[in-house]
DNA sequence: TAGATTGTTAATCGATTAACAATC
DNA sequence: TAGATTGTTAATCGATTAACAATC
């Protein structure tokens, strides 16, 4: 599939898009050419047309873009025309928050299990999903097609569970932990790091002081 | 303070040097190189000077960087050496995940109030934090110095919601809902677009089909 | 056909890396 | 002083924007 390399910076705007086209359907405007939908996500029509060209030719000269297709190949390109499995590890306040998340099995995230290692925790339902203990997470990864695993555990274990995740199969990490990780080239880990989110914030409250 | 423009990329490696150097002083090292720094984290030495020299010389020359110095200066930068209030708008299951976060206070965030429409939970606390009704946004932001409001409600609200809290003296969003906020120059937004940071994985983990 | 807008090449801009003189 | 490593300038690389021929 793949010919040329997609940048990052590419690809973490396509979600962008797929959200913003979203809107327009649910505003029933069936086509949009790349100098509206700039002007509306206030980006240039150059980037968009470069952006999307990327994939392949989505739109029509004269035309513009079709919206409901649009839509269509980017949640394809993005993977979420299909359901795929998906565990937490870590059933902790950050853990529950995204298990009772609406929002992931709305774009196809079907959440099948929850890991922690509390006794107290073990065998209730979050959202309906069990929690299970850690020490079945390899024999469980073994009998269940799990690729993406979220990691919502202490950073001091957060290395070996990943560790343990990968040599079972799982290809994609979703690290809420507040360190970075060591994977092989084939796995890819999307790093959420609240602490330094919240930081870039505050620079920018404080550097005029 | 400010000369030059600093450029965004720069602003958000920050926190990852922050976090870096208070490693090596949890293992009592003093004193590091841009070069040894560069390894431990998979960068290069040259970015590490260029990024560092963006907010003055911290370092010397012949000998490196005091770990010490270092850290203190760049918390400094990202204003973590001091208190700031904050406040949680929408007790739902990630403003409750926040507000029971440790690190946050660690950091010099100090959570003062939590805001929500459910009756239910006004009057009610959250991690020892009150939580108050929304009406009482404008008022209670009038009475107290707060800089930063996180917002954790749902996305048709949010919009109206940032606009009553700049009116209010709100200067930065932490902006949870999976949506764009309009806002003056001066205010400064920080996204956390948990579905597109989610869908970023599953791109890498599909792009090969 | 004429008008509109894409796909794509070329130009510009900014960020990263390399090189090295300054200096501790 | 000699060795090491910074601060900083120059070179390279990549990403964004502009321009325009292709074409619906």
């Amino acid at each position: 599939m793949m010919e040329k390399k997609i940048s990052m910076a590419v690809i973490r705007r396509l979600p962008r898009y797929y959200r913003y086209l979203r809107e327009l359907l649910n505003q029933n405007i069936t086509r949009i050419s790349s100098k509206e939908l700039a002007e509306r996500m206030n980006i240039t029509a150059s980037q968009i047309r470069q952006d999307l060209n990327c994939f392949g030719g989505f739109g029509q000269q004269g035309y513009g873009y079709n919206v409901t297709e649009l839509h269509q190949q980017i949640g394809f390109i993005l993977g979420v025309n299909k359901t795929q499995n998906i565990i937490i590890i870590g059933a902790g306040n950050l853990g529950q928050a995204l298990a009772n998340h609406a929002g992931f099995s709305k774009r196809g995230f079907n959440l099948t299990a929850i890991f922690d290692v509390d006794t107290d925790k073990i065998g209730t339902k979050i959202n309906g999903v069990e929690v299970l203990s850690l020490e079945n997470l390899g024999e469980y990864l073994e009998e269940n097609d799990i690729k993406i695993a979220i990691l919502t555990l202490p950073k001091q274990h957060t290395q070996k569970v990943a560790d343990l995740a990968i040599s079972h199969g799982v290809h994609g990490l979703w690290n809420f932990s507040h360190m970075d990780l060591e994977v092989p080239g084939d796995v890819f880990v999307e790093n959420v790091h609240l602490s330094d989110s919240l930081m870039t914030l505050s620079y920018h409250l404080n550097k005029n002081n």
